[in-house]
DNA sequence: AGATATGCTGAGATTCGTTCTCAACAAGCG
DNA sequence: CGCTTGTTGAGAACGAATCTCAGCATATCT
């Protein structure tokens, strides 16, 4: 077999538990600098490391920031789903989208385009930011 | 009003100009490359700020690529629309996207988010390139 | 438990895209 | 034509992400 020899370290649990703790997308550099604040010695590279790997298990989703950042979030909902994003707390929600999931393999068909794949994220401001902001 | 006070520069409408030449998206630098081989002597900065212009002006769109590039495109349809873009060759297609729109509202209001705003892009393989590669 | 091989770690350097600085310049206006 | 002021462009600065590589820790073997 050509299992990837993974080894289970201390670091990459602290990234685990760091990204379930925080309530929406964070940057690897936030978490590295919420590790560090907790007393980890944890390394940035590391962080990079655990959260691209976390991504590609598929327990973390990955989405860029409009400013050019990666952001991460741990992901409990499985396969292939969507994300509802509070603009100001960050709060997110888990969206499954069957219609767009349909309207994207149509649309993409109807252009001669195959192996699509699509983006689709939603942002709004939720009910308490909305009522603090008010 | 407070109109801001905008000049009309050579610089703006080459860009403007080999913007709308690209065939799909592209991103700053090559822009700025291709300007300089063509003998202009326009700066980099100058292109990003011409960029962002025309992007604020509705003039053009821009996206992200996976790897963290601002890419842009001359953007012919007015108001709100998608995009599908070939993974290989950069073609794009504009789109409408009503069901889309309608199902961003729907699912933005049920978990009591509003000023819902949405990122909706399709990637696939266009027709010649899959052609192509085949 | 102790020894060992190899994947993992982390500080810092590096790459690359983007923005900033600032002096020189030119568009638009009277 | 001359002035005012936004614009330009070269290079510096910045920031995110990746790479390097020697030291270390984990899983495994004995």
């Amino acid at each position: 077999m050509t299992a990837a020899p993974k080894r289970n370290t201390w670091q990459r649990e602290a990234v685990r538990a760091a990204l379930a703790e925080a309530r929406g997308f964070v940057s690897a550099q936030e978490l590295h600098q919420t590790l560090r604040d907790q007393g980890s010695t944890i390394g940035l590279a590391t962080v990079y490391r655990a959260l691209a790997g976390l991504a590609e298990g598929g327990e973390a989703d990955s989405l860029q920031s409009p400013d050019g950042e990666n952001r991460f979030r741990s992901c409990s909902m499985q396969g292939h789903h969507h994300h509802l994003v509070c603009r100001i707390c960050g709060e997110t929600r888990e969206l499954e989208a069957r219609v767009v999931e349909e309207w994207a393999q149509r649309v993409g068909a109807e252009h001669g385009f195959t192996e699509i794949d699509h983006v689709v994220d939603l942002y709004g401001v939720c009910e308490r930011c909305r009522a603090r902001a008010a």
